[in-house]
DNA sequence: ATTCCTTTTTGTATAAATTACAATTAGTTT
DNA sequence: AAACTAATTGTAATTTATACAAAAAGGAAT
């Protein structure tokens, strides 16, 4: 398959194909796999789940699963995610696509990595089919991780702190009426970073999606914080004019 | 289906599962779809085929092709590439997997779009098995496309035109030393948009590994600009520091 | 009721980056 | 030698970012 004959490259490849039957396509599965960060109080989780069965048995590994034939990606992933956190309707990312040739030991299967940013408290894993424990990781300690998940899991790290700049993540992390300051630590959570006080309120208070309530605080032994709101009409209009806010 | 006994409804989906057999999985195909913007003299063109057979004959499409069994999906990528343009190794970046329910006529086909930019004039695209023709199309003027790749390709230029602003994908379009200028034409085009001469000339000056050299422009009737070259370790370096550059 | 404590909120002075525009330079062409 | 063109340098004005400090608004302690 090496010698090179320039001119005649293309032509042997096209001719390949017909000496496979079609059926021979349709022999592939795919899968979706979700890397779920949850957030509480400063710290980085990231949600996985010890497998029960072959192959990979016991190993940690990111929950995912097939994808139904008649079912959509974005449908699977919210499966997955319900499945394990009775959590629905949580707004996850399409990251990327990984399909090494070699990547599952079963067939050829590629999968779709979604991520989503979450409150971890309000998350009570639960075990299922397929798996003997869920739990939460520090995502400063993991174990070894099950198929190509430690790359497909690094990737989405990455990619949250990409996205956390231009897009409200936090929003299922985070309460109806929050302080800035509840959002600023989840920026320095998330992008392992220290901002000053005063310069990041000025940021939000430039943001016309981020309105401040006539509320305040209540019972706090300090001065209370107003609270705010996330306006999503505002901010998609913004979007579709193509700006992007940075912090 | 929509009845929704709150508790129950995973343990539900959860047994679906096993009344599937496992072959059923197994059934789905995926392709690649390839959306090569072509640069040349302040133009941007995309590659497009017309479809020769069924589903979508005579339709316009991106060129794009099933998996090979054992091919990795960047392999498969730049196979669609070579066989239309007998261009190789141009590097190419995954953007997006696509994959709704009936967005294949013939069964269940996700695709996941790759895309690249290259200078057009040095490609001549050739027509093969599943093509009638190829041909360059301005973005601002495209045809009705088969499949769901309006999409694709309106998602593919948006990627584009964030990729580039942080990743180098001019270096398909620009010979090995080119001037400042050239690359600005190529960020105007592809942005849409305006820059003054003298500060994107400081901002490129300020990129360590955007090198001048000591030859200039030979034969114009102007003043010669120095030529430049892309260094591509210094580059590499730069980003595994997490360092992002931006126009 | 006064003082203390904590965190929010406002302010401000400095530095850095962006922008718009003009002037200079180095070649070719007339 | 003057005119022409685009490259290159320069610079003033504006905006944005950064660091740090002071003031404000509550509860808790004396």
């Amino acid at each position: 398959m090496k010698s090179s004959q320039k001119k005649n490259k293309n032509r042997l490849e096209q001719e390949d194909i017909y000496s496979i039957p079609i059926d021979a396509f349709f022999k592939s599965a795919f899968s979706v796999d979700c890397v779920i960060f949850g957030y509480h109080e400063k710290e980085l989780k990231v949600l996985l789940i010890q497998r029960g069965t072959d192959p990979y048995e016991n190993y940690w590994a990111l929950p995912g699963d097939l994808v139904y034939p008649h079912e959509d990606l974005e449908h699977a992933a919210q499966r997955v995610l319900r499945d394990l956190t009775s959590l629905p309707d949580i707004s996850m990312r399409q990251v990327h696509a990984f399909g090494k040739v070699g990547r599952h030991p079963l067939g050829r299967v590629i999968t779709i990595a979604y991520t989503a940013l979450v409150e971890h408290t309000e998350i009570n894993p639960l075990p299922s089919n397929w798996a003997k424990q869920t739990k939460w990781h520090s995502v400063k300690k993991l174990p070894r991780l099950a198929f190509d998940h430690e790359e497909i899991l690094k990737d989405c790290h990455q990619s949250i702190k990409r996205l956390i700049i231009s897009e409200p993540l936090w929003v299922n992390v985070l309460p109806e009426k929050f302080t800035i300051t509840q959002l600023q630590e989840i920026f320095e959570t998330v992008l392992d970073k220290k901002f000053d006080k005063g310069n990041f309120r000025k940021k939000i208070n430039g943001l016309k999606f981020l309105k401040p309530l006539k509320e305040s605080q209540k019972n706090v032994s300090h001065r209370p914080s107003t609270l705010f709101n996330f306006d999503s009409k505002i901010f998609e209009k913004y979007k579709e004019k193509g700006f992007v806010f940075e912090f």
